[in-house]
DNA sequence: TCAAAAGTGTTCTCCCTACACCCATGG
DNA sequence: CCATGGGTGTAGGGAGAACACTTTTGA
C-alpha cells in the first residue's frame, strides 16, 4: 500500500473515518453488527484492541468517491458483507478532540438497515458478531454515543421511510412487523390498530404458500408491494405512532 | 499561523471544512447569508475566486473542538456574525472526489436559523450578503447543491421544531408567521387554520403595545412564550401540515 | 368607493383509539 | 382442555380541512 510519512500537507489535516451502523431483523429482536478490533494488524486497529467496535476504517481519498464508499468498502473488509452504496444512510459527524487517542480523527457515521435472513450467512463470523440491540457490550471509542444516535435517528426515520422493507425478509406476518416496529420505537401496539394502519398503505400483499390457513392460529404471509412502496417513499409519506 | 509544508501523515488526509446556511426572515422573504470568494488572500479562497459561496471553511485541528466549532469561528471570521454553538444543526457531508479542483476536501454542512432584525446590523456587508432564496445566483464549489439540501432539512425539521421561533422577530403578526411557512415550505395555507394550529400549541402570546387595535386591519401582535416552546422541544412534538 | 388585508367560528369528515370475541393449535 | 396466539369489526372522539362574512384602511 501507501508507503509511510510520505504524505504532507500546508496545514494539519484530521484523519477523517466513516463507521457503520448495521441494523438487522431476525424476527424476534433489532441487532446491530459488530466487529472485534485488533484481529487485524493495521495502524487503524492499534487502539482498543481486543474490544467490540462498529465496523468502520480510514477514508482512502484516492479510491473511495465518497465518504459512503468508505463506509462500503470498510464494511465489507471487515465483516464480508457488501452492501449497495444506496444503502448508507449518514447519521451524523463526530469530532470530538479526543475521540482518538492516536490522532485527530473526525467520522462521519452511517447506518444501513439488511434482511438478517439474507445476510447473517455473508457475514465473516471470524470478525462480525451481531448483538440484539438489547445487549451491546461496551464499544471502542465513541461508539456508544454513535449507536445511540444512530438509534435515534432510526426511530425518527421510521416515520418517513416504511423502514420494515429494508429490515424484514421477503415473506413476513403482520406480527412480526408489529414486533420490529415495537423493538425500535420502544412501545407497545394494538394488534388491531397496527394491523389497519398497515393495510391502509396499500403496500402489504397476501402471500399464498402451498399451506392452506385452516385456523387463525397460523399467521398469514405478506409481501412488500414494491411499485406502492416505491411510490409512496417517492411522495414522502409521513407515518404516525 | 502555521508554517507551510510541515504536516505529514503516513497516510493521505484529506482537508476537512465546514460550510454554513445562514437562513433568515425579514417578515416577507426567507434569505440566506452569501459571501463573496477572493477578497482576502488565505490559500483557501484562491479558487472559485468573485463567485458567490456559503461561508466557511478550514478546520483548524488544533482549535476547534468539534466541526461545529470550525462552522461558528468561520462565520464569524467571514461576515461578522457570532452565533452559539447550539444555533449550527449539521445537515450533511459533502465528499465528491472532484467537488475542490485543489485536493480533496470534504465539507460539513450545517445550517443556523438567525432572527434578521437581530443580526443584518452585525453582518459585514463589505464580506456577506442576504439572498432572498428565491433569488440566490450561481454558487463556487457544489455549494449549489449544499442549499438545496439545506432547504429540504429546513423543511423537514419544520415539523418537529418550532422553527418560527428562531427565524421571526421578538415582536411578529400571525400573518408574517404564515408567510414564513408558505415561503419555507413552499405551499398556501388557509389563514383561520394555520391561526387555530398554532394557537393550539400554545406558544403564542399577545403583545400590547400602546397602539389600541382600532380595526382589524392592522394585524395583532405576538411574542413566543418561551417556557412554553422550550417544553415542546424537549418533549419532541409533531406539527402536520 | 372599491380592493386588499385581517380577524373570527362552525360543520363535516376522517383517522386514530379503545375495546371483545372467536378459532385453532399445541402442550 | 386450557392457555396462547392470531384474526377480525365497530363505536366514539378529536383534530384537521373546508368554508363566508365583517371590518378597516389605503389607493
Amino acid at each position: 500500500m501507501a508507503k509511510k510519512g510520505q504524505y504532507t500537507y500546508e496545514y494539519p489535516h484530521p484523519a477523517v473515518t466513516a463507521d457503520c451502523v448495521v441494523f438487522g431483523y431476525d424476527g424476534k429482536e433489532l441487532k446491530v453488527l459488530l466487529i472485534k478490533r485488533g484481529a487485524e494488524k493495521e495502524a487503524s486497529t492499534t487502539a482498543y484492541a481486543g474490544e467490540w467496535a462498529l465496523p468502520g476504517g480510514f477514508m482512502d481519498i484516492d479510491k473511495d468517491k465518497t465518504i459512503a464508499h468508505t463506509a462500503q468498502r470498510e464494511l465489507k473488509e471487515e465483516t464480508g458483507l457488501k452492501l449497495g452504496i444506496k444503502d448508507f444512510k449518514e447519521v451524523a459527524t463526530f469530532s470530538d478532540i479526543k475521540r482518538d487517542p492516536r490522532e485527530r480523527v473526525i467520522t462521519i457515521a452511517h447506518y444501513a438497515l439488511v434482511k438478517l435472513s439474507d445476510v447473517q450467512a455473508d457475514t465473516d463470523a471470524e470478525k462480525a458478531e451481531w448483538f440484539s440491540i438489547e445487549d451491546v457490550p461496551s464499544l471502542a471509542f465513541d461508539h456508544d454515543k454513535i449507536l445511540r444516535v444512530a438509534c435515534s435517528r432510526l426511530r425518527q426515520n421510521i416515520h418517513f421511510e416504511p423502514v420494515g422493507f429494508e429490515l424484514m425478509p421477503e415473506v413476513f406476518t403482520l406480527p412480526q412487523l408489529q414486533n420490529l416496529y415495537e423493538a425500535i420505537l420502544e412501545v407497545k401496539f394494538d394488534r388491531r390498530n397496527f394491523a389497519n394502519k398497515m393495510k391502509h398503505f396499500g403496500m402489504l400483499v397476501e402471500v399464498e404458500d402451498g399451506t392452506p390457513r385452516h385456523g387463525t392460529r397460523t399467521p398469514i404471509k405478506y409481501r412488500f408491494d414494491k411499485d406502492n412502496y416505491d411510490r409512496l417513499k417517492a411522495q414522502g409519506f409521513q407515518l404516525e405512532f
